[in-house]
DNA sequence: AAATGATTAAATCAAATGTTTAAATCAATT
DNA sequence: AATTGATTTAAACATTTGATTTAATCATTT
């Protein structure tokens, strides 16, 4: 049975136009119209707008933050294979989900409050293990430094993507490839700065 | 004689607030009881809400792009000082903004519309320069590579400060001894990137 | 087919939200 | 002091918005 129900339809809805448009900027009316159905489901099946919100939140974070904690604490995965594993995981992750990094970043800036009901399960982003390798290896960078350059080689392309794209710096159409072709790079350009 | 305008009054807690929580969140009387006015006062200087906002956020586009185009375009400014300035630029104007990026380009990507209409006279982020001093030097990167990798390593870490932050890779009192430290080291790594 | 419970549509409510109005106050000029 | 125009205030308005209610419809079980 390929049958969606009614109550999927609204989260996806509302996962959309939450997405695209921001918490304050989604009007329950516009979730029920997209979902094709009426708002009072919308409340029937979730109570409030809030709610439905944390349930979108929940899956978007547990997406950004399941693409990295598994990896970066693993002892048996050396330092490339760390680094290539999460700029691998992201790249893909991020081409399907453009909108993804900057929707879960923003709402964190905006909604603190709200994070930290739904974080009480953040894992903490592991260093220990990385913090290791460096030491054994005598290398130029700090485990910080190291994991905050990946992301932010990986991510703030996607984050930026507005910015770059009006600025004429990449085309729109260019964008993919753009990315798949950094990808390749990214691994590379990390491990230099990790030798003297 | 340092007397502030009513109309002042309201621009900077409309800055305020705005870069705070963005457009849709920020209501009107917010805005009032914030400048410490009446609430007709804002319709009386700027006519409407959203007015109000292109000029907030025109202000807030011009100190981030101001930060970075003229320096790229400038032939005469090697190739190290211009990693140099704009990271040293950024990280100063960041500093003291620090949700400036996420403000940014997190309304660039909900409110393209708005932002069309604002940004006629976006620069383009020039490359024509720097791809000719890569081409000289015989260089490993793109230009392209080479300012995205920069903005990111500068960049990033404001606007994910929040992840960072409630995920445990950085504590709140550190962050900005991590940043300034940073400027030092990311002038080196991107120059590390540009050498075989 | 009747009964039961789940699902849906439409109408309604109360609060909020952006904007306007009309009168009051203030400051500078005559 | 009177006049004039700019500024400020309180109140009101129209619409939007999140949520609820009520009745109708549908599907499943008896």
């Amino acid at each position: 049975m390929e049958t969606i129900t009614t109550e999927q339809k609204i989260i996806r809805a509302a996962d959309k136009l939450f997405t695209q448009k921001g918490y304050a900027a989604t009007k329950t009316r516009d979730i029920a119209e997209e979902a094709g159905t009426n708002l009072a489901l919308l409340n029937y099946y979730f109570g409030s707008k809030e709610n439905l919100y944390k349930k979108v939140v929940q899956e978007k974070l547990r997406m950004l933050l399941g693409a990295m904690g598994p990896v970066l604490s693993d002892e048996n995965i050396s330092l490339e294979d760390k680094i290539s594993s999460i700029t691998e995981n992201y790249t893909t992750l991020l081409l399907e989900n453009e909108e993804l990094p900057i929707f879960i970043l923003n709402e964190l800036s905006v909604n603190r409050k709200l994070f930290e009901e739904i974080t009480q399960n953040t894992r903490q982003i592991a260093q220990p293990a990385i913090e290791k390798q460096l030491k054994e290896r005598k290398m130029e960078i700090s485990a910080k430094d190291l994991v905050v350059n990946t992301l932010s080689l990986t991510m703030f392309p996607f984050v930026a993507k507005p910015l770059f794209i009006s600025s004429g710096l990449v085309k729109e159409e260019e964008f993919v490839e753009f990315i798949t072709g950094r990808k390749e790079k990214i691994i590379g350009w990390i491990m230099k700065t990790t030798k003297k």
